[in-house]
RNA sequence: UCCCCUGUAGCUCAAUUGGUAGAGCGAGCGGCUGUUAACCGCUAGGUUGCUGGUUCGAGUCCAGCCGGGGGAGCCA
């Protein structure tokens, strides 16, 4: 990186993150870091404390200005929280208390005031995570944003680490989609057309032909069916890109964007997928704890005292597998036993989330893969058993959250396939190059989703998916 | 979409049966201090979400609308 022109300044530039630790940096160096204030402490017996933060790890730097510096009555006194500034000094052995080393200055220059500090949006008190919302474009100066902005990094880099290292090739599925294939949820149309002159056919509907794509488009609510092709000719493959959902879910676990990592595997069966799975989840956690123990440390103090906690437990802990018919039989023993659940349970239900949250928490104590659902209440892709009542679904529940992750061995029998899309009323025509999948060369594959957001949440105690993405996108909300 | 709660200073919240709108934090200024959730003093800061209604009088009661939160459903 070139130092800036205006600056001129010759010593070496440091992020915090090395000015901090004996790898990048040693006492007595002379180094240069640029960031933003966070809080600034003056004695007037003659020194100012500048606590500067640049993103690169969790802690800020402690900057010592003294009253000797040229600028110090002109300039040094005046900046505050969220001031830009480049620091230039050595770094020398703290005298105080809080921290190891810090940056003797020998210039501070301000790149950018804060023209009037009373308006500045997060200044150095305590807000609530609603308020900071309506800022989010400065949220991220405060130090919950921060580690929730590098928390988030690692746990995609573990996502893509992991995938690359097991041979998976990462596939760019289209954000933009036929509305046709696709079938789960309400989507968000796409279109040029001019809504205040729409093109209408002859019979006074909206002649979509005239439409950008010369038909009707959408954003998508999934990446499976797509990357299923991709499968079964790479074997292994994986998406990992926003979703979108237009359904009017107003609650902390949905957002109407979000990002959604789909693996999926061929000359797979569905306890292939859940092994996948056991082994993925362990192994992204495990890369976060290693990897971000001050931000994690954070978390545990300010946000959720058990995150970390959890977490090793989780990677350490072996999943139990158990099908369907012995969770409802589980279930059904304990409301026999005086267990209280709001609904009932009874073989053909889908799985409430007091029940899953039972299960994993009260009944195992571990993270539990469920496997082989009802069909009536599972998606048409789904692989029907023998049995000729269940499908080989799962999902893996975990204590804390419940379903993390759901998934499925999918259908590869094209006439199984058919008579399962005709049976749910939906037209095969639709479906015609999912369907040559299982024309030409088909195969056991399988696969599962898992919310991102969500990942992000659990691991951290935030409360709101709201508050793991940078800028949420939820009904009647799209600023920023 | 349904149920519940909620909207007062920049932020977090008070304000008795309807009777002159307050505090803490933050901000500015001053004091003090190798400070670090600093501390002490002073100052500024309000059409109580919007519209209408009841009343001598509404932050308070009523109706509608808008915004926020929690839960449910849907799901990831």
């Amino acid at each position: 990186m070139e130092p800036m022109e205006r600056s001129g300044m010759s010593a070496t530039l440091r992020t915090v993150k090395e000015a901090l630790t004996t790898e990048g940096c040693r006492e007595g160096d002379a180094i240069r870091i640029r960031g933003w204030i966070r809080t600034r402490r003056d004695s007037k017996a003659g020194l100012s404390f500048l606590q500067v933060h640049d993103g690169s790890c969790f802690d800020p730097i402690q900057v010592v200005a003294s009253g000797d510096l040229e600028n110090y009555e002109s300039e040094v006194v005046r900046l505050g929280t969220g001031c830009s500034v480049e620091c230039e000094g050595t770094l020398v052995a703290s005298q105080g208390k809080g921290q190891s080393v810090e940056l003797q200055a020998v210039r501070i220059i301000p790149v950018g005031w804060v023209e009037d500090p009373d308006t500045y949006p997060v200044p150095a008190k305590r807000h609530t995570f609603e308020y900071l919302r309506e800022v989010a474009h400065l949220r991220v100066r405060t130090n919950t944003f921060s580690a929730m902005a590098r928390v988030r990094h690692c746990l995609a880099q573990a996502v893509h680490r992991y995938f690359h290292e097991n041979g998976f090739y990462w596939v760019h599925t289209p954000i933009i989609t036929g509305s046709d294939c696709e079938g789960a949820g309400e989507m968000f149309r796409v279109s040029t057309l001019d809504f205040e002159n729409l093109p209408r056919t002859e019979e006074g509907i909206i002649d979509t032909a005239q439409d950008f794509f010369g038909r009707e488009t959408n954003l998508t609510v999934s990446g499976q069916l797509n990357v299923e092709a991709y499968c079964l000719a790479l074997s292994k493959v994986y998406t990992f890109g926003p979703t979108f959902r237009a359904e009017n879910s107003n609650t902390s676990r949905h957002l109407a964007e979000f990002w959604m990592i789909e693996p999926e595997i061929a000359f797979a069966d569905l306890a292939d997928d859940a092994d996948l799975a056991e082994d993925f989840l362990k192994s992204i956690f495990r890369t976060l704890l290693d990897e971000l123990p001050d931000d994690m440390g954070f978390f545990r103090d300010r946000i959720d005292k058990t995150c970390i906690d959890r977490l090793e437990a989780f990677v350490e802990s072996s999943f139990e597998r158990m099908d369907y018919n012995e969770a409802i039989r589980l279930l059904e023993e304990a409301v026999a036993g005086g267990e209280k659940f709001d609904y009932p349970v009874s073989w053909g239900v889908d799985l409430q989330s007091e029940h899953e949250r039972w299960l994993t928490e009260t009944h195992v104590g571990r993270p539990v893969v469920v496997m082989n659902y009802p069909r009536d209440i599972k998606a048409f892709y789904m692989r029907q058993n023998d049995d000729g009542r269940t499908v080989a679904a799962m999902d893996v529940l975990a204590p804390g959250i419940g379903e993390i992750i759901g998934g499925a061995q999918r259908e590869e029998r094209l006439d199984v396939l058919d008579a399962r899309i005709a049976e749910m009323g939906l037209d095969v025509s639709d479906y015609w190059w999912y369907r040559d999948l299982r024309k030409y060369g088909t195969v056991p594959h399988a696969g599962f989703g898992l919310g991102f957001e969500r990942t992000i949440a659990y691991a951290t105690g935030m409360a709101n998916v709201r508050d793991v993405i940078p800028f949420p996108r939820t009904p009647r909300t799209a600023d920023f």
